[in-house]
RNA sequence: GCGUGCCUAGCUCAGUUGGUUAGAGCACCUCGUUUACACCGAGGGGGUCAGGGGUUCGAAUCCCUUGGCACGCACCA
């Protein structure tokens, strides 16, 4: 048996133990028995590295798996990796450009840039698996996926196929998001909202005035939009020239000066408005008139319609049908068919409708486009100060730009009979829409998510929820499943025979293929074994900010595709943030490599500082003095390891327990007690997901219940080896608790304790034996923990080292006997030559004092009294308990509460009074010995 | 505009059916090399649980309200 070091080095175990445990096909559950347990590890995207953010979810979703692995489940957590489509292309396409490549796709062509794109996933594939390792994570290499690998593309063909033949997928020309930066259309969440502070300008149409953050589309022909209800007042006024003039604004506006003088800012009138008319917005329906935009002269025909908003401006607008989603469903609405004009094109520039402005990027045009009219006079106002959010891609962060386009669409409201079905609420044969399938499955409580608000924010989302466009123009990523020839559209999972078909160019979502995550990992479309067994899967967790992405589309996926969740439990863990609560990212350079911390510190160290302290749904910060206090835990842990094994006879070194050991003291019996109750607790906690709450408990006990006080007096009771049972008990139990938290460490002292074979990741999870003790243990522990505590406080404020002897006399009837039996602990923690037990004690002048129920502990410090110093501590005692009493009386002699509050709290409340009230007592008989 | 979360010791945070004189780690102060550990041990100081109101015998915990911070959804001519 190897000597165990003197302080325990991670990086000389960690790589030896993780091959041990793959050695072991161990992560392998077809070489593990019982009920199954599944986890689907959420695949990281290959763009690059793993952050601590995925540190934080590896280390959850281990612990978990390791306990259920220990509770003799046939465990699968099943690790895979995300092509993630867009976010891979932009990075790879970012790269190629700093490299000198301006325009990939046109300059690479499909194929070569696929190439590229291939090349670099590969290898962060491969960085990304290292890492998964590097933090332990018990994962089934053997069943590693692919979000993009062949099994994975059938998976998605098959289901596109039969979305598609139950009319849930379809082709249509929408008003969509254009990514200028990706090149791609975009869903509606994957768009990022920026706040941002541009000009709204007032530009003059006609006798109108319309208000716009985007001039550079103000160069069409237009309806000229007022509200039918709304009443407007046509001004005539002396203009900047000198001439007459007239405006036409809402009521609204005119009547708030200041106001006006914003809206107007650039008039400057000559004279006062005078009002010449006053019309409701019907009554100026349908008039027409030509009137110059930036880009030459455009015709603009009044039309009423209730999308306005009399607040706004001055209650006027002209559409941009093709580029504002209001504008497109307004268009829609009335049949405006004529303003279907494209402005901006796919690659965000100016089409020729902008004249001498075409082909301007949008930015600017918009530049450009102001200058202009402010030489024609055209603009009115500029409100500067205008803030609003614009869109942007949450890949390239780039200005999303609205964009009428044919694409393909989920429809999530269309009914369609479902096939089949293991679902509570939905029988198969049912018809259903996708969204209620997403509703019903959280409703019902068969996905449970935690914490509980979770609920509210899913639901809000499906509420909400429109058609999911799936198609992408960019190339990285699964090929939509439908080729053209002529009129004819084939959709399949394999191409049609024949010649002359052209597949469909687009690719799908990432999620699209991400939802399918579950199942497609377990062969579906194949009816396989692994299907059956492992799915649903029992649990996931995920950070916040992809519940709707993933989850939902998860939830989606799989109850269309085979009537089941995807899962029973969906942990949402919060996002970890720097010691500043930024947010971690490359642009503002935060960023740290979680395999520097393993280096550094060991991913045990790691793993228990991301896990404990964190709460479901709570975001938390990340300290670098969190990862060294969870190395200190880690070595204390190996310390007191080293110094049991030292301390446990090898006959009775076992790592199985199948009974009790005998207790011979009462330290024996506390600690055994003790340690029955932590395993409850341990496992109460850990059931309910509460790890911080666990990880407490068992930091508390292992520290200073086990090290700092049992092993102490240990080492004081024992000169023999009776405590090697107990001992032995102790650090099996402690280490088997211990392994899902921090695998490498407890594996490490596992094997050197109870030899290389043995293993700890498969070692039977500990169960609490029943202590055929009576309650009184932990009191009386409690009651010789505190004789010993109140002495070394004596010695503390004394300043009496430990060479130096005390006199002590312990003053007790109720506790003679146990203090008795308890002299030698007392005397060798304390380093007494000896000390006196008495149900009366003399107290002398040179005596200092504490006490507790039922025992007053005198020190007799011959001339080293400091009676000031005495006197003061006393006094803080009583000032302590006096206003306690106080309330306890008070609360005890209320009678709402004596008949309200149950019994048993009142019993309780009476017994705490009292020990109170005794212990005041001697407080004061003390300070009155000093007077 | 609608909604959610957070505000507890100097710092970071626990505190899950309302009932311990409100906890932990770090930091701080004092002491200490006692054969597991200085990545240590012993002792100590430190909080009217954001403010106000209410329900209750009893509130950090439930309700209302004010303020601050963060976030989600919607709007975004």
């Amino acid at each position: 048996m190897k000597e165990m070091e003197k302080a325990y080095e991670p990086s000389k175990f960690e790589d030896e133990i993780y091959q041990k445990w793959i050695d072991s096909g161990f992560f392998n559950p077809d070489n593990l028995e019982g009920e199954p347990f599944s986890v689907m590890m959420p695949p990281p995207n290959v763009t690059g590295i793993l952050h601590l953010g995925h540190a934080l979810e590896n280390s959850l979703m281990d612990l978990m798996v390791r306990y259920q692995r220990m509770q003799g489940k046939k465990v699968l957590l099943l690790p895979g990796t995300d092509h993630a489509a867009v976010a891979t292309q932009a990075k790879v396409e970012g790269l190629l450009v700093k490299e000198g490549i301006e325009h990939p796709r046109e300059e690479l062509g499909r194929e070569e840039l696929l190439s590229r794109i291939r090349t670099f996933a590969e290898d962060s594939k491969a960085t990304i698996l290292g890492q998964i390792r590097k933090l332990g994570t018990s994962a089934d290499w053997s069943r590693l996926r692919y979000t993009f690998d062949d099994d994975r593309n059938r998976a998605v063909n098959e289901i596109f196929k039969r979305m598609y033949d139950d009319g849930l997928i379809y082709r249509g020309t929408r008003l969509i998001n254009w990514s200028i930066g990706a090149q791609s259309v975009l869903s509606d969440d994957e768009l990022e909202w920026d706040e941002k502070q541009e000009p709204f300008y007032y530009i003059r149409c006609g006798n109108f005035v319309i208000g716009t953050v985007r001039p550079e589309t103000k160069c069409a022909n237009s309806p000229l939009v007022v509200h039918p209800e709304g009443v407007y007042v046509k001004v005539r006024f002396t203009n900047a020239d000198g001439e007459t003039d007239e405006l036409i604004l809402s009521k609204n506006l005119f009547d708030d000066k200041e106001q006006m003088e914003n809206v107007l800012s650039a008039l400057q009138p000559q004279s006062e408005f005078v009002v010449i008319e006053e019309k409701m917005g019907k009554e100026l329906e349908g008039q027409t008139f030509e009137y110059e935009t930036y880009a030459g002269s455009r015709t603009f025909t009044v039309l009423a319609d209730e999308v306005i908003d009399m607040e706004k401006g001055a209650g006027a607008m002209t559409i941009s049908s093709n580029h504002s989603a209001d504008d497109y469903d307004l268009a829609n609405r009335r049949g405006l068919d004529e303003t279907f004009i494209q402005k901006i094109d796919f690659s965000g520039k100016m089409t020729s409708i902008a004249g001498e402005l075409e082909g301007e990027t949008i930015e600017s045009a918009r530049k450009k486009s102001v200058q202009i009219m402010k030489d024609k006079g055209l603009i009115v106002g500029e409100d500067v100060s205008y803030v609003h959010r614009v869109p942007l891609c949450y890949r390239t962060k780039t200005v999303i730009e609205p964009m009428v386009s044919n694409q393909w669409f989920v429809d999530v409201n269309k009914k369609f009979v479902l096939k089949q079905s293991k679902l509570k609420d939905i029988k198969a044969g049912q018809e259903v829409t996708l969204k209620e399938l997403m509703q019903t499955v959280v409703r019902s409580g068969e996905v449970n998510i935690l914490p509980d608000r979770y609920n509210k924010t899913y639901f809000e989302w499906i509420d909400n929820l429109r058609d999911w466009c799936i198609s992408r123009q960019i190339w990285w990523g699964h090929r939509i499943p439908v080729w053209y020839r002529g009129e004819e559209v084939y959709c399949g999972v394999e191409a049609p025979q024949g010649d002359g078909w052209t597949q469909d160019e687009d690719t799908l979502d990432t999620w699209f293929s991400s939802g399918l995550w579950t199942f497609s990992t377990l062969g579906w479309p194949d009816q396989t074994e692994d299907l059956k067994l492992f799915h649903p899967t029992n649990w996931m967790q995920m950070g916040w900010e992809i519940l709707f992405f993933w989850m939902a589309r998860m939830i989606l996926m799989t109850t269309y595709a085979i009537g089941e969740i995807p899962f029973s439990n969906v942990y949402i863990h919060g996002m970890l943030r720097d010691k500043d609560g930024k947010k971690f990212s490359k642009s503002a350079g935060n960023g740290i490599d979680p395999l520097e911390m393993i280096e550094q510190y060991g991913a045990d160290a790691l793993r228990y500082s991301l896990v404990t302290g964190c709460t479901p749904g709570n975001d938390s910060r990340f300290y670098i003095e969190k990862v060294e206090d969870a190395r200190n835990l880690v070595n204390k842990l190996w310390n007191l390891s080293r110094f049991m094994k030292g301390n446990i006879r090898e006959s009775a070194l076992t790592p199985e327990i199948s009974q009790m050991p005998q207790a011979y003291t009462l330290a024996d019996q506390w600690v055994i007690q003790k340690l029955q109750n932590t395993i409850t607790q341990v496992n109460t906690l850990v059931a309910e997901y509460q790890f911080t709450l666990a990880l407490e408990k068992l930091r508390e006990f292992t520290w200073n219940d086990v090290a700092d006080w049992y092993l102490e007096i240990a080492k004081r009771e024992s000169e023999g080896e009776e405590k090697s049972e107990i001992l032995n008990v102790i650090l099996s139990t402690l280490l088997r608790l211990w392994h899902p938290f921090m695998p490498f460490v407890t594996e490490a002292i596992w094997q050197n304790v109870y030899g290389e074979e043995q293993i700890i990741m498969v070692a039977p999870w500990p169960k609490a034996m029943s202590t055929q003790g009576n309650e009184k243990i932990e009191n009386q522990f409690e009651i010789v923990r505190s004789v010993i505590t109140g002495l070394r406080n004596i010695r503390g404020e004394y300043n009496i080292p430990y060479t130096v002897d005390l006199s002590v006399s312990i003053e007790t009837e109720e506790f003679q006997v146990l203090l008795d039996s308890q002299a030698q602990v007392i005397q060798k923690l304390l380093k007494l030559q000896s000390f006196t037990i008495a149900p009366q004690i003399d107290k002398t002048d040179t005596m200092v004092s504490f006490v507790d129920t039922g025992v007053t502990v005198y020190v007799d410090l011959a001339g080293a009294v400091d009676f000031e110093k005495e006197k003061e501590r006393i006094q803080k005692e009583i000032d302590g308990i006096e206003p306690y009493v106080i309330a306890q009386e008070k609360k005890l002699s209320n009678e709402s509460f004596v008949s309200n509050a149950p019994e048993a709290v009142v019993n309780q409340e009476k017994e705490k009074l009292a020990k109170a009230k005794e212990n005041l007592k001697k407080l004061k008989e003390q300070q009155e010995s000093f007077v």
